[in-house]
DNA sequence: CGGCCTCGAGTTCC
DNA sequence: CTCGAGGCCG
């Protein structure tokens, strides 16, 4: 039997210990020294084991942890946790804001609040008389975790709400908030990991579920959990008329609520905060991926509604991240059209700078170890200015067990013995007959070098599939019962496929020339080659030295060339191509055009808005200019549409011309 | 021989 | 877009 003032001392110890750890966790301004904070706490803890009976699951010494349990009970949330629909650009922001506009349907004023979206795990709070009984995560939005021992751990959640003095505690309010971890508290936890072995957090907003998550409360105690809150669910007995006064009243109460919310009376305003949050974003010492944009009036938010349970009234904006980290799943190996050997990296889908990342090349294998990457690992994902994911490097340590990546021996596709010759980067696999190589050949010659219409990658490797086509001529023998046979393919569907491909046949002699997969022969040197020779057969007969005369080609070119057409199933392959009907000779149209522009060499960046990219440099190179893709100090002018790249910046740099597209018309016109 | 310029090749996502 | 490497010029 716990005598009176036993009881009555527990309760003022509690009283003080929670004021001190709101001091301390919410408000960030401690009044005592932690070594007075000890004492207290350490009577407290005394008086509770001598008077057991006196014990309660909202004293501040719960907060250790309590033993671990077996699993999570489900809790039904009292009102349903909605997710937010998701904004990217600013444009969409306003397009929101005249949503709203037009069905709130008045000229009433509207206004927003803005705050910072925190990137960590939502939960929901209940307290019954201003005591914390309940917390789950979010879950599905209907149901979630009962998470309430792991909750009592973290200091910045009050255990009893703070009142005014002669202040009722209302009988019911749900409480929204994002737990999350510190950047400090993550990189300590990492370290700690590390220490033990154990797999690193890919990210703190995963370390913050998984702390969250914890079966044993004290684990969850043992991290430096924190929490911000941002709204209220259910209850009973406020009378709250906008969500800035939500915000104030959590403030008053005892909770930690984000000191960047900001009120906006227009949409100007909000969307210059998202720029603002953007810069500020680095500042802060944990993570955030956007802004919150909610309407502050609840009488207006109950007008809008919600549409699949995502509230009409407000909007995650979110930024697109430039990096991410993602699981390894596994290094594959893809053997290109020159039987070079390819590393690929298979990802855990992800999402980078707006879009979702599965896949990334790893270029070969001396980069793969240089930067230690391991199948298994957790890795960086970087998508920066440009547009193609790269793998950046592991997050250490590796998965036990883990060894570094070496290239496969013998080719995954015919079992040849992969060579890698002196001095390159890059494995090969030999065998000239080897499966990929005729299977790569075909998809460059349908989808770059012919250019056919309708007929892609998926075409070649369906037909590839079926048995039914292994070279190019094959492609040309295709007949539209053949196709018919095939899933997918209706009378209609395939009697264009074959016209186009028959179209095709009347492709200039340059494009035939680049298809056939030359060593060094891409788009310009076909076209060299096309030029000075006129003829296939002519190309066929000429001597290195001869080769060597075109201008851009060296040796190395020559000799490449020289030794393609001196294989008698090259030529046999170029002859059966000529039966066909395709194009060997050199087309009058093909010859580069004389004109004003001679001699001038253009470079297109961005998008123009009356001209696509090749219409652009088709009006250019009629009147005899050149169009090149690298900005150099030869360049003569860069024409930079919307968007422009990276090319832009050098030919400022170098001094460059740069017209828009304006100025690109002018000198069109002449 | 060094350095710049170009080209080839491989590549991602929707 | 980027990397690597061939071609060319000084």
């Amino acid at each position: 039997m716990a005598d009176a003032s036993a009881e009555e001392r527990a309760r003022e110890l509690r009283t003080q210990i929670e004021h001190h750890n709101y001091r301390y966790y919410v408000l960030d301004d401690p009044e005592v020294s932690d070594a007075a904070y000890d004492r207290l706490f350490d009577e407290l803890k005394a008086l509770e084991q001598a008077h057991p009976e006196l014990a309660s699951p909202d004293s501040p010494t719960q907060r250790i942890g309590a033993a671990p349990s077996e699993r999570f009970q489900k809790l039904r949330h009292l009102q349903t946790m909605g997710s937010l629909e998701k904004v990217t650009k600013p444009d969409d922001i306003l397009k929101w804001a005249e949503d709203v506009r037009r069905r709130l349907d008045s000229d009433e004023p509207v206004a927003f609040v803005t705050e910072p979206k925190i990137d960590g795990s939502a939960i929901s709070l209940v307290y019954e008389n201003g005591r914390f009984v309940r917390g789950a995560t979010r879950g599905d939005g209907e149901v979630g975790e009962d998470v309430t021992r792991n909750l009592r751990t973290i200091r910045s959640i009050p255990l009893t709400m703070r009142l005014a003095s002669g202040e009722q505690a209302p009988p019911l309010v749900e409480v929204r908030g994002e737990i999350y971890l510190p950047l400090e508290g993550f990189r300590r936890l990492n370290e700690q990991l590390a220490a033990e072995g154990r797999k690193a957090a890919p990210n703190p907003r995963n370390a913050a579920a998984g702390s969250l998550r914890q079966l044993d409360p004290r684990i969850t105690a043992a991290r430096p959990l924190a929490i911000w809150v941002y709204g209220i669910g259910a209850s009973e007995g406020l009378t709250l008329e906008t969500h800035w006064q939500a915000l104030a009243w959590l403030r008053e109460h005892g909770f930690r609520a984000n000191p960047g919310a900001e009120r906006h009376e227009s949409i100007e305003s909000v969307m210059s905060a998202c720029a603002e949050w953007e810069r500020r974003r680095a500042e802060l010492d944990y993570e955030i991926d956007g802004l919150v944009i909610k309407l502050d009036s609840f009488s207006q938010q109950a007008i809008l509604g919600s549409l699949h349970q995502r509230p009409r009234w407000a909007r995650a904006f979110k930024w697109a991240p430039t990096t991410a980290q993602t699981e390894l799943r596994g290094i594959h190996v893809r053997v290109g059209r020159t039987g070079a050997l390819n590393p690929w990296a298979e990802l855990e889908p992800v999402e980078v700078g707006g879009v979702t990342v599965s896949t990334a090349t790893l270029h070969n294998e001396e980069d793969i170890n240089r930067k230690d990457i391991r199948e298994g690992d957790t890795v960086i994902v970087q998508r920066a200015g440009d547009v193609i994911p790269q793998v950046v490097g592991p997050v250490l340590p590796h998965p036990p067990g883990s060894e570094p990546f070496r290239m496969p021996a013998r080719c995954p596709l015919c079992d040849a013995e992969i060579v890698k010759p002196e001095g390159e980067a890059m494995h090969r696999c030999p065998n000239r007959a080897c499966p990929s190589r005729g299977l790569e050949t075909l998809i460059h010659w349908v989808q770059s070098a012919m250019d056919i219409e309708g007929i892609g990658e998926k075409f070649v490797r369906k037909l590839w599939g079926e048995g039914l086509l292994r070279s190019m001529p094959d492609l040309y023998r295709l007949r539209v019962e053949q196709l018919t046979g095939i899933e997918g393919y209706g009378e209609i569907s395939a009697r264009s496929a074959v016209d186009s491909i028959e179209r095709s046949k009347q492709q200039p002699f340059f494009r035939v020339l680049f298809g056939l997969n030359i060593p060094y022969v891409g788009f310009v040197t076909a076209q060299a080659l096309a030029y000075h020779f006129g003829s296939a057969e002519k190309l066929a007969a000429a001597t290195q030295e001869e080769i060597q005369a075109v201008e851009g080609i060296g040796p190395v070119v020559a000799e490449a060339v020289g030794e393609w057409f001196s294989d008698e199933e090259n030529t046999l392959l170029v002859a059966e191509l000529g039966e066909l009907g395709l194009r060997l000779e050199l087309g009058d149209e093909e010859r580069p055009a004389e004109g004003r522009l001679s001699g001038a060499i253009y470079v297109i960046t961005g998008t123009l808005e009356r001209f696509s990219r090749a219409q652009a440099q088709a009006a250019l190179e009629e009147q005899g200019a050149k169009v090149t893709d690298s900005v150099s100090a030869k360049t003569t002018a860069v024409i930079a549409g919307e968007n422009p790249g990276s090319k832009l910046e050098k030919a400022r740099r170098l001094g460059l011309t740069i017209l828009d597209e304006q100025g690109f018309e002018q000198l069109l016109r002449g």
